[in-house]
DNA sequence: GTGGTCTAGACCACG
DNA sequence: GTGGTCTAGACCACA
């Protein structure tokens, strides 16, 4: 159900499980009001520590996508389903935003930026049919 | 001449110094032969720590594009141009990779990353000759 | 009848109910020998975990203010209500006074504080006889 | 220099060493551009463990206080000044206003809330003069 | 040397 | 059982 964090990826664990969670409640996977797993859980599940998990859910609680109740558990916030997807799709331009500056300033022109996004996106098989994601 | 690293940038600041040398010589400001900046020189100009000039100046060596003449100062070696193009090319080709992966993460679609990247693009004005849509 | 305790108040659940049930016997609405709800229905009424009223029946049992009679409910013991009066006079005093300690440590004058709290009291409609100043 | 957090006070360890930094700010015994001691040291100074004072670093740089320049140290950041005397301002109220709150749920009248607090300032030698501090 | 992240495991209050 | 806090100590990139 959970994606398995990637200690080598270049985002961190925690940014990883964040983004995860995130997801899930883009996705509609958890709607506001469900109870998330309990931080124990989860990170037993993402063979993670427990540690890493409860600060992405005090961090998530911070800015106001989970409700956390000591003792009983962590809730989506109502909120929340409208906050992520803003969330990612800015998360998603701010990453945007750098690969064009650092192609800016390699000295590669605007074209080339797409034809190498294109290449790599049929090269991962998401680009054939219409719109077959979300 | 040479750009100041932003310290509060994603890249880090040996990361953009590294970027600008390869840039100059990619493009062909800094030719094989042509003598670099002194180390002490350099990091005045960006104000910036000497140790951090060093470093970049001492990897860069180790990886062909920079070769130290003992006594007189650091010079662009031959293979350096061709070697810059690669390199450049393929820092791209990873950020490019990771944000590709992260979209997914994100449940977007490849058509939207496409149109992002292009809106951006755009935005800055690197995309009037050809545009591909539209 | 009962005041629905607040999840997102600093004080624990526990903590208000307990405050809630002295509260009514300082104020003489639950008189010695009457008959306290029982921990299921005040519970439900509350919609609270009955662990935590249970709990909170307990420690005011330990300390005297309730007696359990076993088998038909629990009443409020006869010298509660002067007990009452003391515990929350008491627990107003050490809130008041790490109020007291914390503006010091945060640098504000004695007076500064007075003050902070009489415009608080005076915004709700609190002190209107005999006001001290102005 | 930096009083020691008490672990048995009722604010908890990191919360104290975060009010003491905010208070330094706020008093000008920390002016905007000035380093803070590095992690380590603190938590050496205060006998805490590192990671609790570069967790209240994290959380005072996440709301504009700070700037960390990792590898070099933390400074107080531009508008720190302003805004620590908002935050400290604010939390003491929040802490007032609960205990106005708590007062009255308990039936205290207004003007007894009043005349404990002046009861206890000057209990603590902090009403007799003027205006002593700040 | 600096801060950042992660792991491990303890203790607490709460439900 | 839940989350919150703190300690201890490892490893990393960076300056």
């Amino acid at each position: 159900m959970w994606p398995r964090p990637d200690p080598k990826a270049p985002l961190s664990i925690s940014a990883q499980i964040r983004e995860s969670v995130l997801a899930a409640i883009a996705a509609g996977r958890q709607r506001p009001g469900d109870r998330l797993p309990s931080v124990r859980g989860l990170a037993a599940e993402l063979l993670v520590n427990p540690n890493t998990v409860a600060k992405v859910y005090r961090d998530l609680e911070r800015e106001g996508f989970l409700v956390t109740r000591p003792g009983s558990g962590v809730d989506v916030s109502e909120e929340a389903a409208a906050l992520a997807m803003v969330e990612l799709r800015a998360g998603l331009e701010a990453r945007a935003r750098e690969l064009c500056e650092q192609a800016e300033r390699a000295g590669f022109a605007g074209v080339e930026v797409l034809a190498m996004i294109e290449a790599l996106l049929r090269e991962q098989g998401r680009l054939q049919p219409e719109g077959s994601q979300r």
